[in-house]
DNA sequence: GTTAAAAGTTTTCGCGCGTAAAGTTTTTAT
DNA sequence: ATAAAAACTTTACGCGCGAAAACTTTTAAC
C-alpha cells in the first residue's frame, strides 16, 4: 500500500486512471461499472487506502447506504442476539448498519428516531418499545423512512411486520405441558412492556379452555426491563404464599422463567420433570442462555434465522421499490424440551 | 409546531431572525452565543422542527460530535452492560454515540475501525478483541483518532487505558475461597480470547503460592465466544474424569462458571457452600445474570460505574486537549458472596 | 464490418454547511 | 459617559461529492 495520501475522489480517480463520475458510480454500486473498470479501480483501492468522505457522499444522496437497527433494550440478550443476526445480514447485503438501543426509555426512542431521520437511511428495522412507545412519533417516522417493524408491531405501521407467532408459541407449550403433567399456571408481569405478552396470555387462556382446564394467571408487579429481578421477587412471594394451583408454571418469557428458577432455588423448591421434583417451569423465547439454567429451561424458541432473514429481505424489497401491501409475517416457534418441564 | 418546512440553515436563520454563522455557532456549542440569542434560536427551534443536515455539518468539520464505542462481542451481556453505561454518559455529555460490535471477528473489528476513521469522530472508546486483534491496525487507528482503550489493553496504545484490576480480582476471590474451604482449582479456556484471562491465571498461581497451596489449572479446549457451551462440554468431561483436585473451582469468568454450573447439574453434582453440596463454584466479572443462577454465583464484580465514568472522562479530557501521559487505570472489583461458594 | 447500445469522459452546477475576514452593534468595564 | 471587548452581521469562498447533459469510446449483436 502506497503512502501517498489521496485527498479526495478527484485524486483517486486520477490515480486509478478512471474519471471521477465513474469512480463515484463504482462506490455507489460496484456492479454498475464494466468489470475491467472495476478491476482497475480495485487495484488502485489496494494500492491507496482511499475511502470516500462519507459525509460529502451522503449529503446529496436522497438515499444513503445506511440501515438503522433499533431495539428497545440491547442489554437483553434476546435483542442482542436478534440484532447481531440482522446486522450481519445487512452487512452481507452491502449496507452499513447503525445500531441503536432505546434503553427502555420512550423519550430516548423518539430521539433515536429523530437522529435516524437526519441520517437519511435507506431503511430502518425497528423493534419498538411497545406499550410505552410514542405511537405518533413512530407513525410520523414511518412516513419519512422505509421502516420495517419487527418483534412487536404497532398498529399497521411501516412497510410490513415480521415477528413470531406468539399465539402459536403459547399454544404449543401449553399443549405440551398439559400432555406431560399437570396443566400450567401462567406467570407474567402485571404491566408488561411488550405487547406480545398480551398475546401470550390470551393464547394461554384459549388453550386452557380448549383443553378443558381451569386457567390461572399470576400477574406480578414491577416496572422496567429487569425481568429476572422482578420475577425472582414476585416468584418468591407467590411461592411462599402457595398461590400456584398446579405444580406447573408457564412463564410469559424466558427471562421471567430464569428469575422464577432463582426464586425456586431460594425457596428450596426443586424444579424439573422428574418424580422427585416439586414444580415444572417453562419459558418462552429460546433465550440464548436458557440452555444453561439449572435445570435447563424447557421453552419455545424463536426462529431467529427466519425472523432476521424475512425482516431484512422484506425491507430490501420495499427499498428496491417493490410494490407490496402491508402484511404481518409471524414465524412459528420450536418447542425445546429440556429438564425444567 | 409550524408545518412550514425549513429546508436549510439559511431559512432557519431567517426564521429565527439571527444570522446563519451565528446559528451555525449555536449548533456547534449552544453556550457560545449570548443567552438572548440562544433564547431566540431555541424559540424558533420549538416552532420549526429544524435539524441541521448532519452530513453537510460534518463534512467541513475536522472534529465531529460523534463518539465511537466498539466492543468485541455485544451479545455478551457484560459488554452490553458496559456499553450501555458508556453510551448513557456520552449522551449526557452532549455527544452522539455510535455503537459497534466486532462480533468476535478480527476482520470485522478492522472494518469497524476503518468506518470509524471516515466518521471523523471526536474520540473512540475501544474494547479490543484481544489476542485476535490486528495490533497494527489498532495502532494505526490510535494515531488517527483519539482513542481510549478499555476492558483489555493492547500494548500502551491510545490516550490511556481504563479497565479492571484483574490481579486484584483473582487474588480477592482466591483468598476468600481459601479462607472458607478447600483451596480452589482454576477453570479456564486453553486459548482465551481476552488477555485478561492470562492476568487472572497468573494472579491465581501467585495467590496460591503465597497461601501455601498447590495450584491446579484446568484448561479446556474451545474457540470463539460461546463460553457457556465450551465450559459446559469441557466441564462435564472434567467432572466425569474427576480431574479436580479439590472441591472448589474458581472460573476465569462468570460465563464459564455458568457453563460449569450447567455441567454440574447435568452430572448430578450439587453446588454450594452448604454441608450437603459436593463442589463450590465461583466466577469473576459480576455478570448481569450471575445473581440468578442456581445457586446464585459467588463472584468478583467489576465496578461498572467507575470503569464507564473514568473511561468517558479520560477520553473527554484528551479531546479537550488536556496534555497527559498514557496511564493505566484499573478499578478494583468487589467480592459478591452468594450461595455457590 | 457496420451499427446501436452500453459504458466512460468532460464539463458544469449545486448541496448545506464551516469558516474566515471585515464591518457593525451591543455589552461590559471603568 | 466613554472606551474596550464581546457578540453579531455581511460577504464570500470552499469542502467533497452527486448528478445531469453532451459528447466520445468501447462492447456486443447481427
Amino acid at each position: 500500500m502506497s503512502d501517498l495520501k489521496i485527498r479526495n475522489m478527484e485524486e483517486f480517480a486520477a490515480a486509478s486512471g478512471i474519471s471521477r463520475p465513474t469512480v463515484s458510480k463504482y462506490f455507489h454500486d460496484p456492479e454498475s461499472v464494466r468489470s475491467s473498470t472495476r478491476a482497475r479501480i480495485e487495484a488502485a483501492l489496494e494500492k491507496y487506502n482511499y475511502r470516500p468522505n462519507i459525509y460529502a457522499m451522503n449529503q446529496n444522496r436522497k438515499l444513503t447506504k445506511n440501515i438503522g437497527i433499533v431495539v428497545p433494550f440491547l442489554a437483553d440478550p434476546f435483542f442482542a442476539e436478534i440484532a447481531r443476526r440482522i446486522e450481519q445480514r445487512v452487512i452481507d447485503a452491502g449496507y452499513h448498519p447503525a445500531l441503536f438501543s432505546a434503553h427502555g426509555d420512550p423519550r430516548l426512542e423518539v430521539e433515536v428516531l429523530d437522529t435516524l431521520v437526519s441520517m437519511k437511511p435507506a431503511g430502518v428495522l425497528l423493534a419498538p418499545l411497545g406499550r410505552a412507545s410514542d405511537k405518533n412519533a413512530i407513525a410520523k417516522f414511518c412516513d419519512q423512512v422505509p421502516t420495517l417493524l419487527f418483534d412487536s408491531s404497532v398498529d399497521e405501521l411501516g412497510v410490513s411486520f415480521v415477528g413470531s407467532d406468539n399465539f402459536q408459541f403459547t399454544e404449543l407449550i401449553t399443549d405440551y405441558l398439559c400432555r406431560t403433567g399437570e396443566p400450567p399456571c401462567f406467570f407474567e408481569m402485571k404491566t408488561p412492556a411488550n405487547p406480545n405478552a398480551h398475546r401470550r396470555r390470551t393464547s394461554y387462556l384459549n388453550a386452557m379452555e380448549r383443553f378443558g382446564h381451569e386457567p390461572q394467571v399470576i400477574s406480578i408487579p414491577g416496572e422496567g426491563w429487569a425481568f429476572e429481578a422482578i420475577a425472582m421477587e414476585g416468584g418468591r412471594k407467590a411461592l411462599s404464599e402457595g398461590v400456584f394451583a398446579t405444580n406447573t408454571v408457564l412463564c410469559s418469557n424466558d427471562r421471567l422463567a430464569i428469575g422464577l428458577l432463582a426464586a425456586c432455588y431460594a425457596e428450596g423448591i426443586t424444579v424439573g420433570r422428574g418424580a422427585n421434583a416439586a414444580v415444572r417451569v417453562a419459558g418462552q423465547d429460546g433465550h440464548p442462555f436458557s440452555r444453561y439454567t439449572c435445570p435447563p429451561l424447557t421453552t419455545v424458541a424463536h426462529d431467529y434465522d427466519a425472523v432476521s432473514f424475512h425482516a431484512v429481505n422484506t425491507l430490501f424489497q420495499a427499498i428496491e421499490g417493490t410494490e407490496m401491501e402491508w402484511k404481518s409475517m409471524r414465524m412459528e416457534g420450536k418447542l425445546i424440551m429440556r429438564d425444567s418441564a
